[in-house]
DNA sequence: TTTATCTATTGACAAAAAGCAAATAGAGAT
DNA sequence: ATCTCTATTTGCTTTTTGTCAATAGATAAA
């Protein structure tokens, strides 16, 4: 392993990122909630994202902020309906992040309250 | 004009795509209000993108669109400050694209504002 | 008991979107 | 000549998202 980062696949300097998208934070507030597996998160990330979700893109999602070091994973003791889950835990450090997108996705609603006024405008021009 | 299917790359046959992010109907809604070329659409831009953009996005963004039939352009007649322009029309296509694009930044906002609502909502459970 | 189904996670690969660097080139000013 | 501003294009790389399918434990039905 190259120097920089630790845990699953570590290695390549990262600079630092800001949440992305929509399905990180939502993750992320998911897990403000309380602890939560893949499985589940799955089922209610609906909640924010309506539109079907292919489970690897949660669960990559998951690892990719695991990395980061926003969220932190166990596996669970308790026995379940299948294989054994991976419990996710929301980090001090992805308490910040979500802050930090809470703020970013403010702005891109005022962004987006501009754009549709300015179309507004320019409709009204037309006629 | 480079049409439907030939030219660079041509060929492929796309399906049917909505807009994407916030570029491609920004740049539609700055052609809604009067053809322009991609040096000035540029700088007008950045009334919706405040970042810096590289040129590169925006020629290609007209580009890809005009691909798709949302645009059109021709080369300007006037002697310019510089080489011949390329000027872009928006389309009947276009506008419908642009109207799409609007119907589903309100979705975007109604989304956003459901996570904020969620997020304050999470924050008052903690305390 | 083998088969199917639901639970649960992972890996590999491809496509789409964005970012970056630089080439090409006309026109006007120094 | 050379520099700067205008104007567009090309190629390459990284980032992000999407899709498909493999693996595997548990449980219920045939």
């Amino acid at each position: 392993m190259r120097g920089q980062g630790h845990g699953r696949g570590g290695g390549r300097r990262r600079r630092f990122r800001r949440p992305v998208g929509f399905l990180e934070p939502a993750l992320l507030l998911l897990l403000l909630r309380g602890p939560a597996h893949g499985y589940v998160l799955l089922d209610q990330i609906k909640e924010f994202e309506p539109s079907e979700m292919n489970p690897s893109v949660i669960y990559r999602a998951l690892r990719d902020m695991e990395e980061r070091g926003w969220v932190s994973s166990t596996w669970d003791q308790d026995q379940t309906q299948g294989p054994p889950r991976r419990i996710y835990c929301l980090t001090a450090l992805g308490n910040e992040m979500l802050a930090i997108s809470v703020k970013e996705l403010k702005m891109t609603q005022d962004q987006i309250s501009y754009f549709l006024n300015a179309y507004r405008q320019g409709m009204e021009d037309k006629d």
